[in-house]
DNA sequence: TCTGGGGTCCTAGGACCC
DNA sequence: TCTGGGGTCCTAGGACCC
């Protein structure tokens, strides 16, 4: 920690002029003035990378850098997952499917996502936020939040300890990002998101007021599509809005948490804290497949494939979990799921692919084609004895495309792990492919 | 244009227990 | 005989976020 202030210290100390492509916008909300006493009660601040996918990918590319770039898969399925600011420019934006991207923009480059890499990028620059202040709480992959009251007597104001993260990110990463500052984590988030790109933008708390009431309902965090819809038939259009509507009527439109919540935020008011450590509630993985699927057979295959993955992933947590839920859309977009409580918490593949084949083999399919389905582990505990074992097919990275396959990965691990490795690891009895009672047609 | 994959949180109804 | 209420767990669905 000293050690990582220091470096921090000496940071703060270099001229500014080394980020030539810094943003000069004014950084303080309300027009006071950046000498770091007008915002020292902002003190929460919220660090978010700039097109943060695209941003690492370009570092690849530099000779795309100033170009449409996106990053998704340029399937008939693929969606845009980020997209830099020259593609933004022509409407792309993420979640978009690339298709309906590539006819805004004919010419943009699409990339396929590098997801090791973003971990490593992230990893990075959480390590810059934690040399600054141990107070911080990664929201996602590309985003922060930093409480840095306690670092203001070492490294100064939140604007000069925010432009210190900025220059280091950039200096050590080569990626830029945008801080927004607040006296609290809902204000340093709205802020950040006004700071984009590449930009600071610190909201006193004498002008958080100010600051939220003439925003859009649909930008606080928690009103999305459906929410926003609710609001507008009560007339609420913009923050300000919300405030002044009587807390029970918004209760009676959105439900008491939502109302509570958003009723608090419109007020400026949130009283959460940084929280450094948050454990996970769950481990899940889906796939879509490229074309909607009939063939049960092939259903229960990738169901295989999911729940070893899933295991594989809570076995290097340390976890394990007690409920098993499955997810399937079909193909007119519809989505159900059913779960299952074990009576006693698992990291098995086994264990989760017999529940999810369970789960599977109690549906009613009529006739409808599968277009997605996901396998999910819920109610997770610390395993008390966690066993690491190899995957199956987890090297190779391809599921068995028959059981003859998966009888020779089953009869491998065996060889290699011995018997007992059978019931312990990802070893799933080909027989269980099947559904009860049913002779296995492609069965050699 | 036709909608990914990783998650979190909330609601509501029913089972079950005391 | 036909009936209360609180607490907890389980399940299904949906909104939302990045």
């Amino acid at each position: 920690m000293a050690d990582g202030a220091k470096r921090a210290a000496d940071w703060a100390s270099k001229p500014v002029a080394a980020v030539a492509s810094a943003n000069t916008r004014p950084s303080v909300f309300g027009g006071a003035g950046d000498d770091g006493t007008a915002d020292s009660s902002a003190t929460m601040l919220h660090i978010d990378m700039d097109a943060f996918f695209a941003s690492v990918e370009l570092l690849e590319h530099p000779e795309l850098v100033g170009l449409p770039v996106i990053i998704g898969h340029n399937g008939p399925r693929g969606v845009v997952t980020s997209a830099t600011y020259e593609a933004r420019a022509f409407g792309v934006h993420s979640a978009m499917p690339v298709a309906r991207a590539l006819q805004l923009c004919p010419r943009a480059i699409v990339l396929a996502p590098h997801h090791d890499r973003y971990r490593h990028f992230s990893a990075e620059v959480m390590r810059i936020f934690r040399d600054v202040t141990p107070l911080v709480e990664p929201l996602s992959i590309d985003e922060a939040f930093l409480d840095v009251a306690g670092a203001r007597r070492l490294l100064g104001s939140p604007s000069v300890i925010g432009s210190l993260v900025r220059r280091r990110v950039e200096a050590e990463t080569g990626l830029t990002c945008s801080v927004g500052g607040g006296a609290t984590k809902f204000i340093a988030k709205m802020a950040s998101g006004r700071a984009k790109p590449d930009g600071m933008l610190l909201v006193p708390a004498s002008q958080t007021l100010p600051f939220l009431h003439p925003l859009p309902v649909s930008a606080l965090w928690g009103v999305g599509a459906t929410t926003a819809d609710a609001l507008t038939r009560l007339g609420i259009r913009t923050v300000g809005d919300l405030a002044a509507t009587p807390l029970p009527t918004l209760i009676n439109r959105v439900g008491a948490a939502s109302g509570q919540k958003l009723h608090a935020l419109a007020n400026g008011i949130d009283t959460r804290e940084v929280v450094t450590v948050r454990h996970e509630k769950s481990v899940g993985h889906e796939i879509t497949f490229e074309f909607d699927v009939f063939d049960e057979q092939k259903i229960r295959l990738e169901l295989l494939r999911l729940s070893d993955q899933v295991a594989v992933r809570l076995r290097r947590a340390g976890l394990a979990g007690k409920t098993v839920a499955l997810k399937l859309r079909f193909a007119d977009f519809s989505t159900i799921s059913r779960s299952r409580t074990l009576s006693e918490p698992t990291d098995l593949a086994q264990a989760i692919f017999d529940a999810a084949r369970d789960l599977f083999d109690a549906v009613d399919l009529a006739g409808q084609r599968v277009r997605l389905i996901g396998v999910r582990v819920e109610n997770l505990v610390t395993a008390a004895e966690a066993v690491h074992q190899p995957s199956l097919w987890d090297d190779e990275a391809t599921a068995p495309s028959s059981w003859r396959e998966a009888e020779v990965a089953a009869d491998r691990v065996a060889d290699k792990f011995g018997a007992g490795a059978v019931r312990r690891a990802s070893l799933v009895k080909p027989s269980g492919l099947g559904r009860q009672g049913a002779p296995p047609t492609a069965a050699p």
